[in-house]
DNA sequence: CGGAATCCGTTACGATACTG
DNA sequence: CAGTATCGTAACGGATTCCG
């Protein structure tokens, strides 16, 4: 009985928006280069390599990847030698623009 | 020369906030535990585990530590029999609401 | 009740080398 | 240039047991 209450009291836990999210544009990559594209509108993949530090290729196109299949990335690639792919944001992902200059300001605040 | 334009150009990329944020906030279960901390403002180890869906107690523990170390939550234990042990946000762990109010929102808008 | 200790599998991440 | 492929390590996370 008291079980029930408590359970009941404290079900926003599961399938949390924010542990979703956290999942998905979070961990140690993606949240960068979100916010590099942010800033940067278009850039190709060599372009992300060298802006974001300590990177791998093989970490970067994974991520892409992700962010692609999210459809928070777009991917335009030319069939020229050498090859050329432009990254850019869609709309969903320009809207957590807000979001993660929140973020940011908080951290800058907040975290060493 | 145009290597050290694109450093210069990126540099935001470089100890990055948000990757702080992410490596400090974020993960798998730190974003719940602070939610459910908001909403019901004080709550024993115990109810926290139950509250969870799917936590056990070893990163219950854990996740609490960090986030007491960075401040975020305040511990409080009694000392009587059997043992009881209150955990609740800091200021500084309460000032996450609109942080993590508006990820909700767009997580609820956006992620499936 | 609120943990700590241990064991163990899975995943994430990183370095390096290679390719169309 | 824009990736794959391969391999090794480290961190994460879960299950179980034990204890004051």
């Amino acid at each position: 009985m008291a079980e029930k209450l408590i359970e009941k009291k404290y079900q926003q836990a599961k399938e949390c928006p924010i542990t979703i999210f956290m999942e998905q544009i979070g961990g140690k990559w993606k949240p960068v280069i979100i916010w590099l594209l942010i800033l940067n509108e278009v850039m190709r993949f060599n372009e992300l390599d060298k802006a974001i530090n300590g990177i791998s290729q093989k970490m970067l196109s994974q991520q892409l990847k992700d962010l692609e299949r999210l459809k928070i990335v777009k991917r335009k690639s030319y069939p020229v030698i050498p090859p050329k792919v432009e990254y850019r944001l869609t709309e969903k992902g320009k809207s957590l623009k807000e979001n993660l200059t929140s973020i940011m300001e908080w951290s800058n605040k907040n975290l060493k």
